[in-house]
Order: C-alpha cells, then sequence, then structure tokens
DNA sequence: AATGAATGAGCATTCATTCAT
DNA sequence: TATGAATGAATGCTCATTCAT
C-alpha cells in the first residue's frame, strides 16, 4: 500500500511534469510554425515523448491549445488578483494590471506570440476565449475604472466599457508590435508609456 | 473596330466580375469558417463556379487571402488619403482617420472578420502583413501625431510611435469586440468614445 | 462555288499542315517532358494554336501518340519497301533495312525518343504497338532470313523468328544507348556494325 | 534479454515483410495497370494495408518504382557475380549471363513487365536507370568480351563496346516479345538460341 | 503509462476535354 | 475553323488519432 501510494504520488508528479512539458513544447511549436501548420509529432519530438503519450494527457491538438490559454490566463489573474488587493488606488490598479500584463508575456516570448497570434486564428476559438477568462479580464478593467469614476479620480463622462477596450486595445498592439518588431526591447516599460496617455490624454494642456 | 473593342471591354468586365466574386465569396467563407478549415470548394460553389475555376484567377488558396487584404487595403487607403487632403487641423485628422477605420470595417462584418481573426491567424501572414500596407498605416497615424506636436495642439512628451500604437490597437479592439459581440450594434460611432478618451485621458480634470 | 471549292481547297491543305505541325510538336514536347508529363496546352503553345484546337485534328491525348507512330511507321514501311524492292540478295535486304532504321532515327532525335521511350511507357501501347506495324516490321525481316535460309545463304539451324527479334533488338538497343548517350555521334553507321556481328558472329575463326 | 532481442528480431522481419509486400503489391500492380496509371491507393489495397501506410515506408510513388529495380537489380548482380566467379572461359561466362538474364525475368512475370516497359516510360528514370546498375550490366559483358578477344577466343576486329549491346539488346528483345507474347512458353531456353547466333553468325560456313 | 505503427478521412491542385462565341 | 474560359473528375500525400503491445 505504502509501495502503492508512493508510486501513485510519484506518478502524478511526473503527469504533472510531462502534462508541463507538453505544454511547453506546443506552446513553443505553435509560437514558431503556427497552430495549423504545427504537427502533433512536433510537438510529442519537442517534448521527448511518442506521439501517442500525448494523447495521454490531451483530448485532442485543439485541447492543447485550449490548455495552453487556460494555465496562462489562471496564472495571470490569480497573479493579478494577489498584486490588486493591496492597492485600492484605481489608477495605481490600472498600472499594475498594464504591468503585469506587459510583463508576463514580455517574459515568455513563445507566449506572447500564441496569445496574440495563434489564439485568434479562428472565430471558433475567439469566442470561446471571449467566453473564457477574457471577459473576465476586461470585466476587472472595467471595474477598477468604475471605482475611479466613482472616486471622482476618473472623469465620469466615459462609458467603463468602452474605456476597459481602449486600454486593453492599446496593451495589446503594444504586445504584437513587439512580437512582429525586428528590434529586440524590454516589453513591460511601454505599460508606462500607455499609461501617461491613458491617464494624460494627448491634447496640450 | 468598335465591335472588338466591345468584346474586349465586356470580357474584361466579366473577369473582373468573376474575379470580385471570388473574392467576395472567399470573404464570407473564410469569415465563416477560418482560413484552414475552408475548402476553395465551398468558395467555388458559394461563387457558383467550379473548382478549377478558381485557379484561373488565383494561384493558390494562399493568394485569395493575400488578395482580399490587399483590395481592401488599397481601398481604404486611397479613400482615407482622399479624404485627409482636405483637413490641415490634425485631431480632425486623427478624428477621420478613426471614423473612416471603423466606418470601413462596421460595413462588411465579413471583411471585418477576415481582417481581424484570419489575417493574424499566422505568424507567416503577420509579418508581411505588417512589411505591407499596415505599417504604412501606422505611419500615416504617427506622422499626424508629429504634425500635432509641431504645432503644439498635442503633448510633445509621448513618442508618436506609441502614440499611433495605443490609438490603433484602441480602434482595432473596437473592431474585435464588435465582431464577437452577440448584440449587434453600429461600429463607427465608437470612433467618437475613442477620439475623446485619446484626446482628454481619463483623468477627471 | 468556285469560291467555296477554293476555300475547301485551301483548308485541306492548312488542315494537313496544322496537323502535321500539331504532330511535330507533339513529338518534341513528348520527347523532352515525356507523354504523361506533357499537357495539351504544351503542345498548343508548342504549334502556335490554342488548346482547344488540338481537339479539332485530334481525338485525344493518347490520339496524338498514336498518329506520331503510325505516320512514321507508314513512312518508313513505304520507304524500306521501295528501296528493298530493287534488292535480291538477302544478307544486303537486311544491310539495307538496319541502315534505314538506324539513319531514319538517326535523323530525327526527338522521334527517336517518343519511339524508345514513351511508345513503351504502357503495356497498353505496347500491345496495340506490337499488334500494328511493329509485327509487319519484324515479318519482314523474318521473310528476308527465311529467303536467305532457302537460298543456302544463312545457316538453317536457327529460326528466323528467333533472328529476327535477334537483330530488331540489336538495332533498338543501338538507338536506345545513342540516345541515352551524352556524346553526340551518328547513329546509321552502327548498321554496319551490328551487320557484321550478326553475320560472321563472335568467335574467331 | 533474450526477450527483448526475440522481440526486435520479430519487429524487423515485420518491417521487412511490409516493405516486401508493398513491393510485390506495387510490381503487380504497375506490370497490369503501368505505372502512371496505378494509384497508390489500389498497391495499398494490393498489399492489405491503409493507403497511409505505404508512405510508413516509401518516400513517394516514384520511390517505390525505384526500389523495385534497386531491389531487383542488386539481386541479379549479386547473383550473377556468385555464378561468374568460377567460370573461366569467356564464352562460358556469356552463356551464363545470358542464361541468369533470362531466367530471372522469366521466373516473375509482372517483374519483367515492370523491367520492360514501366521503367522505360520516361526519359528521366531511363537516365537514372542508365547511370546506375544498367551501365555496370553492360560492362560485365563488355569486360567479359574482352578477356575472350585478348583470349584469341573472339574476334578481334569488333568494338567490345558494341558488342556487348548488341547482345544486351538481342536479350532483351527476348524478354519483350516473352512479355507480350499471347503464348506462354518459357523464357530462359531462348538464352542458348541467342548465343548460337551470337558467337557463330548468320552465315551458312 | 508509454509506445509508435497503422489508419483513413480529407483536400489543394492539375489538366484533358468541352463548348459558347 | 479557331478560340480559350470553364469544367470537374481524379489523386498523391499528410497527419490527427487510435490501439495492440
Amino acid at each position: 500500500m505504502i509501495r502503492t501510494s508512493r508510486i501513485n504520488g510519484t506518478a502524478k508528479i511526473v503527469v504533472a511534469d510531462k502534462r508541463e512539458a507538453i505544454l511547453r513544447s506546443a506552446t513553443k511549436v505553435f509560437a514558431r510554425k503556427g497552430f495549423f501548420n504545427a504537427k502533433v509529432a512536433d510537438i510529442a519530438a519537442e517534448a521527448g515523448i511518442a506521439d501517442g503519450t500525448v494523447y495521454l494527457y490531451f483530448k485532442s491538438k485543439d485541447d492543447i491549445l485550449h490548455s495552453i490559454f487556460d494555465r496562462a490566463m489562471a496564472e495571470f489573474i490569480s497573479e493579478a488578483a494577489k498584486e490588486l488587493e493591496t492597492i485600492t488606488d484605481p489608477a495605481e490598479k490600472l498600472e499594475r494590471i498594464a504591468t503585469i500584463h506587459l510583463e508576463r508575456l514580455g517574459a515568455d516570448r513563445d507566449l506572447a506570440i500564441v496569445f496574440q497570434v495563434e489564439l485568434r486564428g479562428s472565430t471558433k476559438f475567439m469566442q470561446e476565449f471571449s467566453a473564457a477568462g477574457f471577459a473576465e479580464y476586461l470585466d476587472v478593467i472595467k471595474k477598477t475604472i468604475e471605482e475611479g469614476q466613482s472616486a471622482g479620480k476618473f472623469r465620469s463622462d466615459m462609458k467603463p466599457v468602452v474605456c476597459s477596450k481602449i486600454l486593453y486595445g492599446a496593451l495589446d498592439e503594444m504586445v504584437t508590435n513587439w512580437i512582429l518588431s525586428k528590434k529586440s526591447y524590454p516589453l513591460a516599460p511601454m505599460a508606462g508609456e500607455v499609461m501617461k496617455m491613458f491617464f494624460g490624454g494627448m491634447l496640450a494642456k
């Protein structure tokens, strides 16, 4: 029994590790070849396992892509939630969100490519994507903006939904450009630039 | 001779029509199924022609996607150029650009889907896309911002490149959300909202 | 009426010319690309006519290949018959046949390629080929050998059929080697070599 | 360990068997339909496997044809080499070569068809074919003839290259005729006939 | 759990042939 | 006669997924 449970314990760890390994390999392969051009065999080879083994951990190739998103999004949201709970100022909150957003994707170029490029490769996925954590993310931004409006810190003649999209869109574009750029530069600092604009606007005072 | 030229004229129109028809059908099919899941046979069926006929007008399935982009981008840029030449105020120019951007895509939902979703479906295409008309578009925005800065109308402590990305990203996100939204609403009016924010910023005055 | 018949007369000449032109073009194209890889469009382009026009003169692509063979074989046999009727000596006759065989194919490399390579590309054709003029050709050789045997000039302990195949095979191989050879040399003189062997044999006397 | 090696051994045999099976099926199918008209699906069906499985063992349809040739040629050459090493008399050597040639192809009609008909179906293949084992084969004959000339057994007023082509051509024609013949007769005995002629010549003594 | 051989549905593209002009 | 745009059947090959070991 002890032996068995030890085996199981070990097995789970191994399972988690292998699942992680596949996800990591898949992220790399999807980033380099694109989802449709990536072969399951490529992912398996990259992970150093047999093709069939992939199907012990994932239902399908689609499932892998979903899982990449799910894992990253869950991590992102939990991290963000933890960081934000100590902050009360709405502006500062938005600043933190923007920074985490760009730090996170800026730290893993392959993941960023999958997020910016591959996840958008099908309307189907976009809709699920939207329905899932993404809407939740936009909602966090929106809520923070509402807080700021209630507190009188943000102007009240703008709809929070629209503002949240604007902010998200601006950040998203920073990432996309960073990915496509031939030059290599740190992504996270762009958060400050975006927020400066977002808060102050373009017009000369 | 008159007869001949009339015949030729007609022939060209027919050719152009068929090419257009294929492009229209492809836009519809790509929008509904996604580029990779769309079969050339679907496009042909939608256009009411035989499969092989597609290849009289396009080199490959890829070529169709490229052509959709090229045609739309060329139209957009020429329209924008025409409209902008009469405007001198930089702020007004940006306002017009934003409006044309959203009007254009808001007028053809299928085209919008192809632009927002399918064109981003491959890094390869994104890079060509970026290298092509897209970079040019971002550049027009950047130049206009520089004008505004020189004229003292826009604040000068922001890099024009970054600002142009922010504006583009915000507009782009409006389109993406509009596409994914279950509710049906006019897209163009969002331009005003975006510009209000872009100019004035979020902070209460 | 005169006009009509003149037109018809002209038409026939034109027809013959165009048919010939297609046959010549096809021989060239088949020789360079092989029958299966040659497109009807290639042949038409080579002949300077429209694709569809080919079908006014030939039933199908296959028909063109057949016609190349038929025409060449008919010419060859009629030429051979004419030349041979003045010769009485069987050995001399065989010598002439061999020479004509190699002269003919040696004079038109493309035709030779079609004969040696393309006509052998399908069992189906080989059988028709065999059933047609080819068997007749082998028979002429056989008859000549029989004559020689009756006249006491050729040994009688060999079956004429077998001998005719040996001779034909030897000549055929000369052509095949000539085609495949990177070096360029005149083919016809090989006839003498072949006949020397055929008559005298290999053994030292 | 024994178990493992046995398993591996078995596995290899299975692989070899399947490869062989495909080669056999392909030979049959190519012989019946011709290379270009044969579908990969036909070969797979004949071998009792799925279409895709063919591609686990061969790179392409072309590769199958090449492999048929390579295998047969390798077998033929190794067999011939073994048999010839014990023979010293050049005439006897040629006799053996002729016999092996006809025995080999006479034993497998489908293989013979592929060799005589399909391998000649493209100039491209003919050239590779020529460059490969075929030239080597002609060379063996040529060398043997040179030996005979040096030994004073063969006449010296003939070029060995030409003689080797004559002999090869004669044998080749025997095979082609045998394939096309509606009558069924053993091929190997023709070797004797050919050699009788090849050595003694046609002229009455 | 892991393997990797086997499967077979799926599809872009080609090209001989037709036919309206 | 001649054209060449249109047709649509035909097929080699790929690759996600399965399953016997």
